[in-house]
DNA sequence: TCTCTGCCAAGAGGA
């Protein structure tokens, strides 16, 4: 009775019979009706009607919200929010997800049952989320500001490790082959750059890479069958389905490596990830034994058998539910010992996890601040409070980041509060920068979250799971009803190409070319997204793509289908270099000199200085065909000590001028490396 | 109305 009436209430409040804030909602409704497809079931989209704090009979707060999947928005359903679930910043227009069960047309969120996924389409990386329980600032800049660290030895060396135990698992865990895994894979290129950067030795690497092979000898001894040397280890895990039945005790049989690597999107949960192995279970237990194939994350790093290790595992769980049963937990390794910890996926860790994907998402998505009068100046919003423990925020790598955006942003708002032992450190990160440089970043950080927001709708790859591939087509930027046809040729570890065909009929007019990016799916909701890649070629009849994974373990008759990725307006780049800028060192501080407080460039005087004069033939050569205004262009740029900017309207040839630049600059240090050869300058020279 | 620019990505570990 209470449901109707408030149905009814709400009802007027929508038509703004109740006041001003249903006005302030009702273009948001409005807007994101007018861009999403609400649907019931498994991926079901609501869109939030309405949102009401009401007291029930003892005297606790819920909040109600009126929701709708129908188009029409006529038939409306209750859901009910309780416990914790109320603090869940919800509005008016925005869409959500809903696990759990939908009796005569209430679904009730609590402690103990059901989830609410706010924003299901934003789908935010499993350890995004598990870096957030420790500081929800430091995912969300992280996730704005993500090309700003470099990965240290530590990460060169989990990475190689990664891969040596994804072979050893699909291959063998001989140790003649770990020898050979370790070898093989220290030496691939993107390794051998990566040592480069970091001036690393690479002897120095595999004998580090060495010491761990013994613990992958023991893990294997311990839970995979043709290893054992003793009995499997007893583990303690009890997983949801075995009820009450408290004997916890039990051994883990790793059977087989199904996948590596596996990259799940998961548009139910509004989660994305990839996991290191997905391995085949057997738990005995007692005389029964049970079959589950389980998420496995390794770690090379400290055996912390931390809260964001196993929250990591958590969430793999959600995300495997997109592919197959529910794996009820997932398994924790870490190489340097070779000890395995079974994580259950309980409930409440779910429903925690899933609420801080809820804050995340509404951080992420809420970057510029909503003013309540209209007419006020737009700006940022802030992020979320920073936090005040020394002990995070002494070897968090966005300090720079959040002290700078505190500082230009948040501190100039009315409203900014910074818990007072976090003032000093904030001060101390920006010190070094001049007001004009904190005005600076605030101006293009607002500047580049707006133009990301203005494309955003786009941006994410949503129609692939909320519109088949059928009606996709008539965009032309998707083709569906493909099969796989020939064999799946190995280019290269990473680099498979596919060849496709329409089942039945003609290819549909499309405007896929040769070179387009594309994600390639099955048609079944549990297949989207499973790789990515480049059309090779394409023509009346068939597709060959190079693809990121080999598909040719999935049955023959499945169907897939190709979708453009749509071009992202990457902001990420230009805020890394924004944050780059900022930064306290010897090349930023030039930098923002030249840029912000507009410094003039200088030159030098004289050309013979960086031109080898013994190869004027060369260099005319190269400068053949380069009309005047395009010389004098050139001869700037070679005097130029800071910068120079050339400029021209559209075909007046500053590409060619470019062109022309490289050649020429490639030539004068040849010459130089040539020189310095000739006299035999015992510097070594990097190639 | 056209042109130009930006693109691999989720996690590698540290305390």
């Amino acid at each position: 009775m209470l449901q109707l009436e408030e149905l009814e209430l709400l009802k007027k409040s929508l038509e703004g019979e109740a006041g001003p804030p249903a006005e302030l909602f009702q273009k948001k409704v409005e807007a994101s009706f007018s861009k999403t497809v609400l649907s019931r079931g498994m991926d079901n989209r609501y869109l939030v009607l309405a949102v009401n704090t009401v007291q029930n009979e003892e005297g606790n707060h819920e909040k109600h919200l009126i929701i709708t999947a129908s188009q029409s928005l006529e038939y409306k359903e209750l859901c009910i929010l309780r416990n914790d679930w109320c603090s869940l910043p919800v509005e008016p227009g925005d869409i959500i997800h809903l696990e759990g069960d939908c009796i005569s047309d209430t679904w009730i969120i609590d402690e103990d049952f059901g989830y609410l996924i706010l924003y299901p389409d934003i789908l935010i990386s499993g350890t995004s989320i598990a870096s957030s329980i420790r500081c929800m600032r430091r995912a969300v800049l992280s996730e704005t500001f993500r090309s700003c660290n470099p990965a240290t030895r530590q990460m060169l060396i989990g990475t190689v490790l990664h891969e040596v135990f994804q072979k050893a698992i699909s291959n063998s865990f001989a140790p003649e082959k770990l020898q050979e895994y370790a070898f093989q894979t220290i030496q691939e290129i993107k390794h051998l750059k990566e040592m480069y950067r970091l001036n690393l030795n690479q002897d120095e690497i595999k004998q580090e890479v060495e010491e761990y092979l013994p613990s992958f000898s023991k893990w294997a001894g311990d839970f995979m069958h043709k290893y054992i040397s003793t009995d499997f280890p007893q583990m303690q895990l009890s997983l949801p389905s075995d009820g009450s039945n408290n004997n916890s005790t039990c051994n883990i049989e790793v059977i087989n490596s199904l996948d590596i690597e596996e990259s799940i999107w998961s548009p139910r949960f509004g989660l994305k990830g990839k996991i290191d192995v997905t391995v085949g279970v057997k738990i005995h237990r007692g005389y029964k034994t049970k079959y589950k194939i389980m998420p496995l994350e390794l770690k090379t790093g400290k055996e912390l058998n931390s809260v964001e290790h196993r929250s990591q595992l958590v969430l793999y769980t959600l995300l495997s539910q997109e592919r197959r049963a529910d794996p009820e937990a997932g398994l924790l390794l870490y190489l340097k010992t070779g000890h395995m910890y079974p994580v259950p996926a309980k409930h409440l860790d779910k429903r925690e996890l899933l609420r801080l994907r809820n804050q995340m998402a509404f951080s992420l998505s809420n970057r510029i601040s909503k003013s309540s009068v209209g007419k006020e100046k737009t700006n940022l919003a802030p992020l979320p409070q920073i936090i005040e423990e020394e002990q995070t925020c002494k070897y968090c790598s966005h300090v720079g980041n959040c002290a700078l955006y505190s500082r230009a942003v948040e501190q100039q708002m009315d409203d900014s509060s910074v818990p007072i032992g976090m003032l000093p450190k904030i001060k101390e990160e920006t010190q070094h920068l001049k007001l004009s440089h904190l005005e600076y970043f605030r101006l293009w950080c607002l500047m580049l979250t707006l133009e990301s927001q203005s494309k955003d709708n786009k941006k994410n790859h949503q129609h692939i799971w909320l519109i088949p591939a059928s009606e996709m087509e008539e965009s032309g930027n998707c083709i569906g009803n493909l099969i796989r046809t020939e064999r799946v040729k190995t280019v290269c570890d990473g680099q498979y190409l596919h060849n496709f065909q329409r089942k039945n009929g003609a290819m549909p007019i499309t405007n896929l070319m040769a070179g387009d990016r594309v994600i390639l799916s099955g048609e079944e909701r549990t297949l989207f997204a499973l790789s990515r890649g480049y059309v090779k070629e394409i023509n009346m009849t068939s597709v060959t793509c190079l693809l990121d994974r080999n598909l040719s373990v999935l049955p023959e008759s499945t169907l897939f289908r190709l979708d453009q990725e749509e071009k992202n307006c990457d902001i990420d780049t230009p805020l890394g270099n924004l944050s780059k800028l900022m930064e306290n060192t010897r090349v930023s501080q030039k930098l923002r000199d030249l840029i912000i407080d507009f410094r003039e460039p200088q030159f030098i005087s004289y050309l013979s200085s960086v031109l080898p004069h013994d190869a004027k033939d060369t260099v005319a050569c190269i400068l053949k065909g380069l009309n005047k205004p395009q010389r004098q262009a050139m001869k700037k740029v070679l005097l130029s000590k800071d910068y120079t900017l050339i400029v021209g309207m559209p075909g007046t040839g500053k590409t060619t001028t470019i062109c022309t630049l490289v050649r020429l600059l490639f030539f004068c240090l040849e010459t130089k490396n040539s020189q310095r050869r000739k006299f035999a300058d015992p510097s070594p020279l990097h190639p």
